[in-house]
DNA sequence: CCGCTAATACCTACCGATCGGTATCTATTT
DNA sequence: AAATAGATACCGATCGGTAGGTATTAGCGG
């Protein structure tokens, strides 16, 4: 005997895939990656897991497109920023702004998170490749800009990247959005002044 | 029957635990709070799951142990320069230099761990609790040492901190032991300018 | 515009492995 | 002999993953 089974509307396959990515950044950020369970991720966005496995071949998969899908979100405005902002401390803002907002939204790779998934050889290669081609055009653009050495320009990124994730780990831990974004506001200002000290050698 | 079944020499309980908590953190932090398991930890000290759970109630007990010695171990000699070391920023320079140490040991407890370890309400206490307690305790050191007021004290320590964190985000995901020293420099750097600047207002 | 057919998207029910936790017994030490 | 520390064997729940079926949709010939 058939019974007749209400099923989720068929959506096309890109359409549900990011909706089930959606739904995994969420519960991975919020619950981390071992414990948010394949079947609450497939009912967060209104399917079963028979379907999450459809559109993902495993919960590793699920977790490279959700780090791809984060990075490709993050890093496409800081690309934009990085060619039409001429103030590095402005485009330093910025990010730090964007950044803080993505994680009000529950949107943004805790360090937690980013860590478990490093560990799997592909994300690694992945993030690794992706993060050393923004340094280098970072370090391009501060080149040109601040007429600073090359050398220079790349240890101003690191600079950078440890204030972005620094920002980052307090607001994840204990800072309210408010004092976060006061710790922000200190922390353009010191790259500022770096920047310059930087400039008049 | 009875067949004779070889044990791990009875060690007072004080000592085992010890052994037990040292284990248990390299492994959170090598694997994560979830992937490391009660029977590897124990095995890794030598004795059998049946052993640790007479010595901790439960799993989160033992991040509790995990989490309190670690911070003892780490918060102890900061409390000590900040008495005797006169310059604020050799004291932060120590300080990340201890940091960095104990990531090479597999000993620092890492961003994705604490996270972790932090949803506990009884372990969020804790940190929390003490954590205010330090930042109080350095910043009325550097009220006294650079006659700053308190409240730009206390916005330097919340600096400092994420300073902090964003040198062993960095160490854990990408730097070399190397790469990870000179950013320390810099950032050691940043810090004096910040304070210089304070300073003078 | 209508039925028919494939391909696509989705569902249910289950399996097997893992792992936290416990009960109970045994060895060691004092 | 009593207290302490450790070992073993098991249970029950959870969860990733799969097999095999069902519903829906797009496309196509008429």
């Amino acid at each position: 005997m058939k019974r007749s089974v209400k099923q989720s509307p068929k959506l096309p396959a890109e359409k549900r895939r990011a909706q089930l990515v959606k739904a995994a950044t969420r519960l991975f950020i919020r619950k981390g990656y071992r414990w948010a369970t394949m079947d609450e991720i497939a009912r967060a966005a209104g399917v079963t897991k028979g379907a999450l496995y459809f559109h993902f071949k495993n919960k590793e998969d699920l977790l490279f497109a959700v780090v791809k899908q984060s990075w490709e979100r993050v890093s496409g405005p800081i690309y934009d920023l990085s060619e039409t902002e001429p103030s590095p401390t402005a485009l330093l803002d910025k990010t730090l702004r964007m950044c803080l907002e993505d994680i009000d939204r529950g949107n943004y790779l805790s360090m937690g998170l980013l860590e478990q998934a490093l560990k799997i050889p592909r994300i690694r290669n992945y993030w690794s490749r992706e993060n050393i081609r923004m340094a280098d055009a970072l370090a391009e653009a501060l080149v040109v800009k601040c007429g600073i050495g090359r050398e220079e320009a790349l240890m101003a990124i690191k600079l950078l990247d440890a204030v972005i994730d620094g920002l980052i780990v307090q607001r994840n831990i204990f800072l309210s959005k408010q004092e976060a974004n006061r710790l922000a506001d200190q922390l353009v200002r010191l790259f500022g002044i770096y920047l310059n000290q930087a400039d008049k050698r």
